[in-house]
DNA sequence: TTAGTATATCGACACACCTCAATACACTTT
DNA sequence: AAAGTGTATTGAGGTGTGTCGATATACTAA
Protein backbone atom coordinates (compact mmCIF):
# COMPACT_ATOMS: atom_id res chain seq x y z
CA UNK A 1 0.00 0.00 0.00
CA UNK A 2 1.39 3.40 -0.98
CA UNK A 3 2.46 5.36 1.90
CA UNK A 4 0.77 8.48 3.25
CA UNK A 5 4.04 10.52 1.81
CA UNK A 6 4.22 13.78 2.62
CA UNK A 7 4.94 16.33 -0.46
CA UNK A 8 8.39 14.98 -1.54
CA UNK A 9 10.51 18.35 -0.44
CA UNK A 10 14.14 18.23 -1.31
CA UNK A 11 16.60 19.12 0.74
CA UNK A 12 18.37 21.85 -0.04
CA UNK A 13 21.45 23.11 0.99
CA UNK A 14 21.72 27.09 2.41
CA UNK A 15 22.45 29.39 -0.05
CA UNK A 16 21.30 27.05 -3.37
CA UNK A 17 19.77 28.17 -6.71
CA UNK A 18 15.91 28.12 -5.98
CA UNK A 19 14.06 24.52 -6.36
CA UNK A 20 10.62 24.65 -8.17
CA UNK A 21 11.63 26.60 -11.57
CA UNK A 22 8.09 25.00 -12.88
CA UNK A 23 6.26 27.07 -9.44
CA UNK A 24 5.41 29.56 -12.42
CA UNK A 25 1.48 31.03 -12.54
CA UNK A 26 -0.35 29.37 -15.70
CA UNK A 27 -1.61 33.04 -16.07
CA UNK A 28 0.42 36.20 -17.76
CA UNK A 29 0.51 39.14 -15.98
CA UNK A 30 -2.23 40.83 -18.14
CA UNK A 31 -4.47 37.59 -17.40
CA UNK A 32 -4.22 37.91 -14.68
CA UNK A 33 -4.75 41.86 -14.28
CA UNK A 34 -8.03 40.99 -16.35
CA UNK A 35 -9.20 38.55 -13.89
CA UNK A 36 -8.91 40.90 -10.75
CA UNK A 37 -10.38 43.46 -12.83
CA UNK A 38 -13.49 41.56 -13.20
CA UNK A 39 -13.54 40.50 -9.14
CA UNK A 40 -12.69 44.08 -8.08
CA UNK A 41 -16.02 45.73 -10.17
CA UNK A 42 -17.77 43.21 -7.26
CA UNK A 43 -15.61 43.71 -4.74
CA UNK A 44 -17.76 46.83 -3.29
CA UNK A 45 -20.57 47.15 -1.03
CA UNK A 46 -21.91 49.75 -2.59
CA UNK A 47 -21.46 48.38 -6.11
CA UNK A 48 -22.56 44.89 -4.91
CA UNK A 49 -26.12 46.37 -3.52
CA UNK A 50 -26.63 48.18 -6.51
CA UNK A 51 -26.24 45.22 -8.81
CA UNK A 52 -28.02 43.14 -6.52
CA UNK A 53 -31.64 45.98 -6.81
CA UNK A 54 -31.06 46.18 -10.16
CA UNK A 55 -30.55 42.42 -10.61
CA UNK A 56 -33.63 41.58 -9.17
CA UNK A 57 -35.54 43.90 -11.07
CA UNK A 58 -37.16 43.19 -14.25
CA UNK A 59 -37.14 46.30 -15.96
CA UNK A 60 -35.33 49.81 -15.00
CA UNK A 61 -34.87 51.61 -11.63
CA UNK A 62 -35.15 54.98 -11.09
CA UNK A 63 -32.15 56.47 -10.12
CA UNK A 64 -34.04 57.86 -6.97
CA UNK A 65 -35.05 54.38 -5.78
CA UNK A 66 -31.14 53.83 -6.17
CA UNK A 67 -30.62 56.43 -3.92
CA UNK A 68 -33.18 55.25 -1.19
CA UNK A 69 -31.79 51.86 -1.34
CA UNK A 70 -28.50 52.36 -0.51
CA UNK A 71 -26.25 54.38 2.49
CA UNK A 72 -24.09 56.74 0.80
CA UNK A 73 -25.23 60.56 -1.10
CA UNK A 74 -26.71 60.84 -4.88
CA UNK A 75 -23.09 62.17 -5.72
CA UNK A 76 -21.47 58.79 -4.57
CA UNK A 77 -24.28 56.47 -6.47
CA UNK A 78 -23.93 58.82 -9.69
CA UNK A 79 -20.27 57.86 -9.09
CA UNK A 80 -20.68 53.93 -8.72
CA UNK A 81 -23.58 53.75 -11.90
CA UNK A 82 -20.66 55.30 -13.71
CA UNK A 83 -18.20 52.33 -12.66
CA UNK A 84 -20.77 49.36 -13.27
CA UNK A 85 -21.61 51.79 -16.81
CA UNK A 86 -18.14 51.70 -17.55
CA UNK A 87 -17.77 48.07 -17.18
CA UNK A 88 -21.03 47.50 -19.22
CA UNK A 89 -23.02 45.79 -16.34
CA UNK A 90 -25.83 48.33 -16.74
CA UNK A 91 -27.08 50.79 -18.89
CA UNK A 92 -29.28 53.84 -18.52
CA UNK A 93 -31.58 55.98 -20.12
CA UNK A 94 -33.21 59.24 -19.40
CA UNK A 95 -36.97 59.99 -19.61
CA UNK A 96 -37.34 63.68 -18.69
CA UNK A 97 -35.99 64.67 -15.69
CA UNK A 98 -35.53 61.33 -14.56
CA UNK A 99 -32.92 58.15 -15.34
CA UNK A 100 -33.48 54.09 -15.40
CA UNK A 101 -31.04 51.91 -14.89
CA UNK A 102 -30.97 48.00 -15.90
CA UNK A 103 -28.72 45.20 -15.37
CA UNK A 104 -27.40 44.24 -18.58
CA UNK A 105 -27.72 40.52 -17.85
CA UNK A 106 -25.87 39.45 -21.05
CA UNK A 107 -23.00 40.82 -19.64
CA UNK A 108 -23.17 40.05 -16.00
CA UNK A 109 -23.77 36.21 -16.91
CA UNK A 110 -20.58 36.82 -18.95
CA UNK A 111 -18.28 38.27 -15.60
CA UNK A 112 -20.15 35.60 -13.60
CA UNK A 113 -19.15 32.65 -16.24
CA UNK A 114 -15.21 33.99 -16.37
CA UNK A 115 -15.32 34.64 -12.32
CA UNK A 116 -16.74 30.74 -11.29
CA UNK A 117 -14.13 29.41 -14.61
CA UNK A 118 -11.08 31.32 -12.74
CA UNK A 119 -12.33 29.90 -9.71
CA UNK A 120 -12.72 26.02 -11.11
CA UNK A 121 -9.17 26.24 -12.16
CA UNK A 122 -8.12 26.74 -8.89
CA UNK A 123 -10.28 23.63 -7.84
CA UNK B 1 -51.24 38.07 -28.17
CA UNK B 2 -48.94 39.30 -25.11
CA UNK B 3 -47.71 43.20 -26.34
CA UNK B 4 -43.96 43.30 -25.81
CA UNK B 5 -44.12 45.35 -23.01
CA UNK B 6 -41.69 47.91 -22.08
CA UNK B 7 -40.77 47.63 -18.16
CA UNK B 8 -43.70 49.61 -16.44
CA UNK B 9 -42.65 52.78 -15.26
CA UNK B 10 -45.76 54.93 -13.34
CA UNK B 11 -45.13 58.59 -14.73
CA UNK B 12 -44.45 60.66 -11.83
CA UNK B 13 -45.05 64.50 -11.36
CA UNK B 14 -41.67 66.28 -10.17
CA UNK B 15 -41.18 66.32 -6.70
CA UNK B 16 -43.45 63.42 -6.02
CA UNK B 17 -41.88 60.95 -3.65
CA UNK B 18 -40.02 58.14 -4.85
CA UNK B 19 -41.10 55.19 -6.25
CA UNK B 20 -40.75 51.86 -5.84
CA UNK B 21 -39.99 51.31 -2.21
CA UNK B 22 -39.25 47.69 -2.58
CA UNK B 23 -36.35 48.61 -4.63
CA UNK B 24 -34.00 46.98 -1.25
CA UNK B 25 -31.37 45.47 -1.47
CA UNK B 26 -31.57 41.63 -0.56
CA UNK B 27 -28.81 41.84 1.53
CA UNK B 28 -28.26 43.64 4.88
CA UNK B 29 -25.18 45.98 4.71
CA UNK B 30 -23.05 42.95 7.29
CA UNK B 31 -23.91 40.24 4.71
CA UNK B 32 -22.64 42.53 1.76
CA UNK B 33 -19.75 43.42 3.42
CA UNK B 34 -18.80 39.82 4.24
CA UNK B 35 -19.42 39.11 0.75
CA UNK B 36 -17.50 41.90 -0.61
CA UNK B 37 -14.56 40.47 1.78
CA UNK B 38 -14.59 37.60 0.04
CA UNK B 39 -14.24 39.28 -3.57
CA UNK B 40 -11.52 41.68 -1.86
CA UNK B 41 -8.84 38.95 -0.88
CA UNK B 42 -9.01 37.36 -4.63
CA UNK B 43 -8.95 40.82 -6.51
CA UNK B 44 -5.13 41.80 -6.93
CA UNK B 45 -2.61 40.37 -9.45
CA UNK B 46 -0.32 39.02 -6.93
CA UNK B 47 -2.54 37.46 -4.53
CA UNK B 48 -4.34 35.66 -7.21
CA UNK B 49 -1.01 34.93 -9.25
CA UNK B 50 0.13 33.26 -5.55
CA UNK B 51 -2.91 31.22 -5.12
CA UNK B 52 -2.86 29.98 -8.59
CA UNK B 53 0.76 29.01 -7.70
CA UNK B 54 -0.38 27.16 -5.03
CA UNK B 55 -3.35 25.90 -6.10
CA UNK B 56 -1.70 24.07 -8.81
CA UNK B 57 0.67 22.38 -6.36
CA UNK B 58 0.03 19.15 -4.94
CA UNK B 59 2.06 19.87 -1.60
CA UNK B 60 3.77 23.02 -0.53
CA UNK B 61 5.65 25.32 -2.03
CA UNK B 62 9.01 27.17 -0.86
CA UNK B 63 8.72 30.93 -0.44
CA UNK B 64 12.19 31.44 -2.30
CA UNK B 65 9.86 29.89 -5.40
CA UNK B 66 7.13 32.40 -4.45
CA UNK B 67 8.71 35.10 -4.69
CA UNK B 68 10.85 34.02 -7.88
CA UNK B 69 7.09 33.61 -9.78
CA UNK B 70 5.52 37.10 -8.62
CA UNK B 71 7.05 40.46 -10.14
CA UNK B 72 7.25 41.93 -6.82
CA UNK B 73 10.30 42.10 -3.65
CA UNK B 74 10.21 39.79 -1.01
CA UNK B 75 8.63 41.77 1.60
CA UNK B 76 5.78 42.48 -0.85
CA UNK B 77 5.48 38.72 -0.80
CA UNK B 78 5.42 38.41 2.63
CA UNK B 79 3.04 40.75 2.98
CA UNK B 80 0.40 39.28 0.79
CA UNK B 81 0.77 35.63 1.96
CA UNK B 82 0.24 37.25 5.26
CA UNK B 83 -3.62 38.12 4.32
CA UNK B 84 -4.36 34.89 2.26
CA UNK B 85 -2.56 33.17 5.46
CA UNK B 86 -5.06 35.26 7.60
CA UNK B 87 -8.24 34.56 5.31
CA UNK B 88 -7.74 30.90 6.15
CA UNK B 89 -6.53 30.17 2.43
CA UNK B 90 -2.91 28.99 3.15
CA UNK B 91 -1.02 27.95 5.86
CA UNK B 92 2.55 28.07 6.05
CA UNK B 93 5.04 25.42 7.95
CA UNK B 94 8.87 26.31 8.62
CA UNK B 95 11.22 23.49 8.30
CA UNK B 96 14.95 25.46 8.69
CA UNK B 97 15.25 27.70 7.38
CA UNK B 98 12.95 27.46 4.37
CA UNK B 99 9.26 28.22 4.87
CA UNK B 100 6.68 26.71 2.87
CA UNK B 101 3.22 27.65 2.05
CA UNK B 102 0.47 25.21 1.33
CA UNK B 103 -3.07 25.78 -0.21
CA UNK B 104 -6.15 25.14 2.29
CA UNK B 105 -8.18 23.02 -0.54
CA UNK B 106 -11.15 22.80 2.09
CA UNK B 107 -11.00 26.74 2.72
CA UNK B 108 -10.95 27.59 -1.26
CA UNK B 109 -13.70 25.69 -1.85
CA UNK B 110 -15.50 27.36 0.90
CA UNK B 111 -14.90 30.44 -0.72
CA UNK B 112 -14.94 29.53 -4.59
CA UNK B 113 -18.42 28.14 -3.34
CA UNK B 114 -19.62 31.57 -1.39
CA UNK B 115 -18.76 33.79 -4.36
CA UNK B 116 -20.41 31.29 -7.03
CA UNK B 117 -23.78 31.59 -4.66
CA UNK B 118 -23.62 35.29 -4.44
CA UNK B 119 -23.09 35.46 -7.84
CA UNK B 120 -25.85 32.82 -9.35
CA UNK B 121 -28.25 34.92 -6.87
CA UNK B 122 -27.47 37.94 -9.71
CA UNK B 123 -29.08 35.56 -12.64
C1' DT C 1 -39.09 83.44 -18.32
C1' DT C 2 -38.38 82.10 -13.80
C1' DA C 3 -38.18 78.84 -10.27
C1' DG C 4 -37.65 74.30 -9.05
C1' DT C 5 -36.13 69.33 -9.50
C1' DA C 6 -33.17 65.17 -10.83
C1' DT C 7 -28.86 63.60 -12.06
C1' DA C 8 -23.98 64.14 -13.44
C1' DT C 9 -19.58 66.11 -12.83
C1' DC C 10 -15.88 68.63 -10.43
C1' DG C 11 -12.66 69.34 -6.87
C1' DA C 12 -10.88 68.42 -2.56
C1' DC C 13 -10.14 65.69 1.35
C1' DA C 14 -9.41 61.47 3.87
C1' DC C 15 -7.99 57.14 4.21
C1' DA C 16 -6.76 52.55 2.83
C1' DC C 17 -3.68 49.88 0.26
C1' DC C 18 0.59 48.63 -2.19
C1' DT C 19 5.41 48.68 -2.29
C1' DC C 20 10.03 48.43 -0.64
C1' DA C 21 14.45 49.57 2.07
C1' DA C 22 15.91 48.69 6.40
C1' DT C 23 15.85 45.88 10.08
C1' DA C 24 14.70 42.06 13.19
C1' DC C 25 14.53 37.29 13.89
C1' DA C 26 15.47 32.42 13.53
C1' DC C 27 18.13 29.11 11.82
C1' DT C 28 22.60 26.87 9.71
C1' DT C 29 27.20 26.43 8.70
C1' DT C 30 31.87 26.89 9.86
C1' DA D 1 31.18 31.65 18.95
C1' DA D 2 30.76 34.44 14.29
C1' DA D 3 29.17 34.92 9.77
C1' DG D 4 25.74 34.01 6.47
C1' DT D 5 21.03 32.90 4.75
C1' DG D 6 15.78 32.94 4.43
C1' DT D 7 11.66 35.04 5.97
C1' DA D 8 8.84 38.33 8.71
C1' DT D 9 8.04 42.83 10.32
C1' DT D 10 8.47 47.78 10.61
C1' DG D 11 8.07 52.29 8.95
C1' DA D 12 7.69 55.48 5.35
C1' DG D 13 6.36 57.15 0.78
C1' DG D 14 3.31 56.96 -3.19
C1' DT D 15 -0.88 56.07 -5.37
C1' DG D 16 -5.56 54.96 -5.83
C1' DT D 17 -10.25 54.96 -4.31
C1' DG D 18 -14.36 56.44 -1.80
C1' DT D 19 -16.93 60.16 -0.24
C1' DC D 20 -19.34 64.41 -0.42
C1' DG D 21 -20.22 69.64 -0.90
C1' DA D 22 -20.64 72.61 -4.53
C1' DT D 23 -21.83 73.28 -8.97
C1' DA D 24 -23.27 72.32 -13.78
C1' DT D 25 -26.66 70.55 -16.81
C1' DA D 26 -31.03 69.37 -18.54
C1' DC D 27 -35.48 69.13 -17.96
C1' DT D 28 -40.36 70.49 -16.00
C1' DA D 29 -43.85 73.51 -14.04
C1' DA D 30 -45.94 77.66 -13.52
Amino acid sequence: MATLSLPQISPRRVGERCCDADAKPSLSMAQTRRATADLEILAHPIRMQLLDVLARKEGSVCVCDLEAAVPVKQPTVSHHLRLLREASLIHSERRGLYAYYRVDRKELNALRDRITQRLEAFG
